[in-house]
DNA sequence: CATGAATGAGAGTTCATTCAT
DNA sequence: AATGAATGAACTCTCATTCAT
């Protein structure tokens, strides 16, 4: 073959529709069996396509892959961004933001893992996932240097280091929470979780004492 | 025929050197390529036998990475006993005990996110993470409350919850370790990355100040 | 994955003439070399089609035997039907069945002892025999109580076990018929089997010798 | 290898021992589950072996199915010896050949079974079976044929025609007797059937009215 | 002689991908 | 665009047979 197959570059709205009913059924195949135990055959009964036309949109299973990951990865960038609500007192910034990280990991814990899963395989993934994480590290050190260069917390502290260590300690905990929620009352939930991190996180970069509610829930 | 098959009890010692270098060439293949990736094939490679002679040892892969797993986690406990050597500072604890934590889990990354990956098709693997994690969250739980009783740390903590969240991040920090490790400045490697672990961990819990020593390194 | 797969309910008529090849495939190669020894790669390439069209047709050999079976029971049942052409004469009724059941038997003969082979793995096969021999048992059965009633035939015998007799000397005849064909003089063939069969089971069964032809053939 | 390889002509006891467990064994298994699914193992493990010792003493599976096969048609020429003991009356005679056969035949259904299964893979089994019936065959071929001489039979019918249908009606009675067995009345037993296979003989081949029990059990 | 570890051809089955309709 | 039949590489697992000990 010399030619060279060029998708239709103005696709109908029906075109639309199908690839975005694969897009979604294969997020939801991913996001129950993991990478290797989708097969394309699932993902299309699932969208109420055959199995042919799944290459009229995608040109492999990798690529549907491909698509979901960005497409994941896009809304946890969208749903990181505290906004202009951000309150001032530092540490209820801290608190906004972790519950908005713990929301958005825990909501994609699985297609994360299958990320790390596929990065094994291509690169092309690892490189994702570190993007990914680059976003929240980057913001986490950008505002502890923030509060070191305003004296509320330690100065000695390296920013993206702690940074690292903090987010990921978000990130884990987002993805054991579901699985061993029960054990640590799961009813509890959300405002707990947020709490003892927000505490954690607040006083691990010595946060001025002053700012931190003392005990607020008694835990 | 439905006949039991009985592995032969007393294996001659050329027979267990077989199994030791089926085990040891499954270990190394599936924290090279992860658990689906990983054929049967390439393990008997590895361990220069027949594929054949692979199932006079093992029923299948996943009884193949059963043993593995199980290996792993055996040395993981044994890897994480602070022992009598244990410092009388509770910063110094806390300090030895997350070196070896960071050990253990960098060690034996790779092989744990293959625990997570085989945890979503067979429970089994689920409940061995959850043992292996329990392991370490109970002594983490265990160190605080003592640290409460004794007026040292934040009573207001939930112990078991902390642990968690503290253990992950040490576990989560093993693991992106090596990944990001260029971009922390590789070489200052483990030192930095314990120290900054401690001191995040003892002022999260509100270790008592006065031991915590101010700027050990000035990061 | 654990879905149930659910073959398309309206296969097109390509799809049907593949699914009829590989039957007709697996019915030859069934009768040419027996249940085990027959591979699926052999009804493949009988049928002119690759290993994996099989089984988007058929789930396993075990499926694609049990349809050739039922499809030979089947017209083992339509052609031993006396039908409505029987003859009056009770000797002649006798002649007229055993002719329909030995050329019954004796196109089948192979994928008899095929099942007779399947049946001893797979008790569903074993059933579909039972079956098979019920009909005839039960028809020759009721035609040897029907002469008793008429005092056509010795009353002592019991009319089933004589039918499992006599029917089976039918069966059995035609299976070693062809295998033992040369030494009876293979030509005189069909007339000279049908005509001592019938001879012995009229007499047999004691039908009133009036009607018996005295030497028919003089064989 | 140019070395012809000469098992030992004078075996130990011992090996004698063991050659005949292997046998045993062999021939249950093959009884129990068929030639196919035999595998060397199950053989070896019923004979208490290891697997090496089984190529002692057979070369393959199929020469250890050969021996078996033989020995089961010595044992059944050997039963069906009806010697000196034989009655003068001739109904009593066909009466005891009868028993002869149906016992001979019964006890050994599986294997003859297995014997037409490997015969289509090997033509040695064939004449085995050949040789087999061509016993039965003619004795009762000559038995008629001497009959037929004392006027006591019908003259018009083929002997060996004759004899392959009725020989072939206590073969196959034999093979589904225990199958059918609680449908006949399993416990009226052989009694019954031999009765009623004599009757049926006796009277097919017209054997002279006067020496036939009118109702020997009234079935 | 006996053992059982090792071998490897070969069978069944799966599934991503292609292509005629 | 959509369909689904067809393909075949790849994979797991079995088991008769060999051979060093």
């Amino acid at each position: 073959m010399i030619d060279v197959i060029v998708r239709s570059p103005v696709p109908t709205s029906k075109g639309r529709r199908t690839r975005a009913a694969l897009l979604q059924a294969g997020r939801e195949a991913f996001e129950e069996h993991g990478y290797d135990a989708v097969r394309i055959d699932d993902v299309c009964r699932r969208a109420r396509v055959s199995h042919g036309t799944f290459y009229t949109y995608f040109d492999s299973k990798e690529a549907l892959f491909g698509e979901v990951a960005e497409a994941v990865v896009g809304e946890m960038f969208a749903a990181s961004v505290v906004g202009a609500a951000a309150p001032d007192d530092p540490y209820a910034r801290i608190e906004a933001a972790n519950r908005l990280y713990l929301r958005a990991w825990a909501a994609n814990s699985r297609l994360v893992r299958m990320l790390e899963q596929a990065a094994t395989a291509d690169g092309r993934f690892g490189r994702l996932l570190l993007e990914l994480r680059e976003v929240f590290v980057r913001r986490g050190a950008d505002g502890l240097r923030r509060l070191q260069e305003q004296g509320l917390a330690d100065p000695s502290l390296d920013p993206r280091l702690t940074a690292v260590m903090l987010g990921g300690m978000v990130e884990h905990f987002a993805h054991v929470w579901l699985d061993l929620g029960e054990e640590l009352g799961e009813e509890s939930g959300e405002e707990a979780a947020v709490d003892h991190l927000t505490r954690l996180w607040a006083r691990a970069i010595g946060l001025t004492p002053t700012s931190i509610p003392a005990t607020e829930e008694g835990a």
